[in-house]
DNA sequence: TATAATAGTTAGATTAATCTAACAAATAAA
DNA sequence: TTTATTTGTTAGATTAATCTAACTATTATA
């Protein structure tokens, strides 16, 4: 007979990964009833009993009209559900030619599955990956990040090259957009020009082709120096 | 904005699966309330209430205190997912390192995720696999079932060889047994010898262990002959 | 500080999936 | 053909997850 000391819900778990990514955000590790059900596209009632759920079960700390903040407890799921998350938006991209704007939707799916063997080997089958198809870090089996010293493209200077890491904007529209522009990630990028008007960007992507980018896109683009 | 035109949950997939099970095995191709119950580990007063649901979506045809059977849209949807519960054992199988007395349970759950892409993907990531690790036929996209022609080893006679392609009994215990007997998929079974008083074979498995199987092991093997 | 705006909670209802207990229909046995 | 057994349904309750509408607490602003 197996005992669940610890099984979350499909629902429970889809909280708490929202909560570690506002209370990321927010930076004072804090998070808010209104923006959490916004987050998850419910009503801020239907969080308020969530979080109650969550509190009973000591995943949040949370009183009546305060602040949310996880436990370390809480963390450590969230944690996993993101590893999981983006192991599986690699293996789609990496062994099933999905393309990075594919991935998120059946990952949402996918991160659910409950088995530790399953994590243990997917990690294995693809190389103990770090970066996901859009950069993001993979926490490993203990919940630490790895660390991805890069910079916003619309930061850089004239003349050198860099290489394409990672998107701070991941919504379908803006990935579709960088495809068509052979923006895909590990592409180098030589910045030519930068109009000081408006900061947009000549630029020469793998050597190949010249186009112009907006602020709007530079400032979503992660990229590392080559060399 | 997608329209989800038919979304079956969770638990109505899982239904559907059963009484597919069912009504093949019953041949007459008709199952019970009752046994649909017992197959799923619910009341029958909980099965009662899925089946008006599943025939309201015109999936079975039912009548209050008649048999059940699924409709031909019924039938197709039971395919598809057992078309991705055996896909997906084979995956694990081949490319994860799973024995084959593990991957069923992981494949209950993966057999759910809703993905086109993802289930042509995988089809053709595994090179379109015919049968499952267990020898059990993968239905292709049309929801056709490839032909295994193949006995059971307790009706073969003494002094050719096989090979194991299948195991009628898919129970964990029943597969471990065989692993550690060296009987797994494909290996050759020579039959040395077969006791007239329990109908027990004396065996050879792959050229190189000799033991004893019981009839009631040597019932639940599917094999081939060699040659 | 009084008031308006924002943020969050409570109460009461709904839906899917489950249960138990009681009942009804169909079938088998005597 | 009664009666007993098996099979299946109904009624009423429960739990998780959601909603709307109404209320309360906190914060900002005039
Ligand atoms: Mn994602
Ligand atoms: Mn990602
Ligand atoms: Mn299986
Ligand atoms: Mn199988």
């Amino acid at each position: 007979m197996v005992i669940f000391v610890f099984m979350l819900s499909f629902t429970e778990e889809n909280y708490l990964k929202a909560l570690f990514r506002l209370t990321q955000e927010n930076s004072d590790e804090e998070a808010g009833t209104n923006e959490l059900a916004a987050n998850l596209g419910v009503k801020p009632a239907t969080a308020t009993d969530m979080l109650k759920r969550l509190k009973e079960k000591k995943l949040i700390d949370y009183e009546k009209y305060g602040k949310i903040t996880l436990t370390n407890t809480g963390k450590k799921s969230a944690l996993k559900i993101i590893r999981k998350h983006r192991l599986w938006e690699t293996f789609l991209y990496e062994k099933l030619d999905f393309s990075w704007d594919e991935v998120h939707e059946v990952a949402e799916q996918l991160e659910h599955i409950q088995s530790e063997k399953l994590l243990v080997q997917l990690d294995k089958f693809l190389g103990f990956p770090q970066f996901d198809p859009h950069g993001d870090p993979i926490p490993d089996k203990n919940g630490k990040m790895p660390l991805l010293k890069a910079m916003l493209l619309s930061e850089v200077i004239v003349n050198k090259r860099y290489k394409l890491v990672g998107v701070c904007n991941h919504s379908t529209a803006f990935l579709q957009f960088l495809n068509k522009t052979s923006l895909t990630i590990n592409n180098s990028i030589e910045v030519k020009e930068i109009q000081a008007f408006d900061k947009s960007m000549t630029v020469l992507i793998n050597n190949k082709n010249q186009t112009i980018l907006s602020n709007e896109v530079t400032q979503n683009l992660l990229v590392m120096l080559i060399g």
